[in-house]
DNA sequence: GCCGGATCCGAACGATCGTGCTATTTTTCT
DNA sequence: AGAAAAATAGCACGATCGTTCGGATCCGGC
């Protein structure tokens, strides 16, 4: 890997880590800067604005998400077993930046403001939702749930807990949090079970 | 009504709905006066920090929501009725504002920016959820759903899905976001009951 | 109808924003 | 090792941020 693309690499993780924290719009050039030790312009050179900046950020957290969430839960044995592992890697990728997951601040920023971030983000949250559909899906071809499940609206509800989650954990601090998300998941899955 | 308060009360209208669609971060003074047509040092004076118009317009926002989506439901007979009044009013409260529900995008600002925001917005969260576990207590008293429901946890999915239903809606423009929330609630009431 | 206080505006402040430009240093390739 | 190329720094720009202050203008109570 060269000069260039490595400094580049730790320039990414320290925005993703900020990134979570204040959001996309809230991640500023200078701080930026001042974080990794390097100047507004020899940081700035390497995106050419801080769209493109916010854009890779974006993208080295879909590399990171496939690796912590992803790839994990596809080594679980197919059918509910996985749809389970899917649900717990969630729960890990939680932690594993300092403002939790960035997609959900990154969601709730675009939401209403069109541009590239935006059509990217939703890009990303619908192939995340159709990998869970498609989990799910495997689980209804094993027979564990039911035949007449709809893995979309099962995609729905799975995101919709996520979602949950992450605000009794981030604001209200609720030490019941992870209790609460995977009771309620126990209870998902056990009213699509077969 | 004295002519400041009058006034007063017209900018937090437009800061509100500025707020649900950019956020209370992004919402700028500067741009808040032209939207109200007023000077920047005009408006300032109103209030006499930023911070002081973020707090004064979130809780604008909770004596709106209490209007919309509080009375209403309360209006409707006990038990699960009450519940299933309470989720549509909510998803009325999802339209009143531009940018939808103003609490999601706060929720999601604030979860890692301690301050009066981060304080007065968790309150407001701790006083809907709440509610919610009151109402389905009642739900419970009138022997609607099962005696041993956990009215907290009940209150967890129930603001899932809402915010499950505020990003599908927000971000991915999805027509069937309403039909998704409202079967999810479904089978959630489903559920419980007894 | 006038006076005092409330309300609003214009101008300006330092700070920081994103973004160019020109050097200078560092890496890469022959 | 030396030349070409890439990476980084320094500085400056216009714009906008939140905030302050002095003066104009308007409203409400006598």
């Amino acid at each position: 890997m060269s000069k260039g693309e490595q400094t580049k690499t730790a320039i990414l993780d320290d925005a993703l880590q900020i990134a979570s924290r204040v959001g996309f719009e809230g991640l500023t050039i200078g701080q930026l800067a001042e974080a990794t030790g390097m100047s507004k312009s020899g940081l700035f050179a390497h995106f050419r604005s801080k769209e493109q900046l916010q854009l890779q950020t974006l993208e080295h957290a879909r590399r990171w998400f496939i690796d912590t969430v992803m790839r994990p839960a596809l080594d679980a044995p197919r059918g509910e077993a996985r749809v389970r592992a899917l649900f717990e890697s969630w729960l890990k990728w939680e932690d594993v930046l300092d403002g939790g997951c960035v997609y959900v601040t990154a969601a709730v920023e675009y939401d209403d403001r069109p541009g590239l971030m935006r059509e990217a983000l939703a890009r990303h949250q619908q192939d995340w939702l159709k990998s869970i559909a498609t989990i799910a899906g495997t689980a209804i071809a094993e027979g564990d749930f039911r035949a007449d499940t709809d893995p979309d609206q099962f995609a729905f509800e799975f995101h919709a807990l996520t979602l949950g989650f992450h605000q009794f954990l981030r604001l209200l601090d609720d030490d019941l949090a992870v209790r609460r998300a995977r009771s309620s998941f126990d209870r998902l899955v056990t009213c699509y079970h077969a």
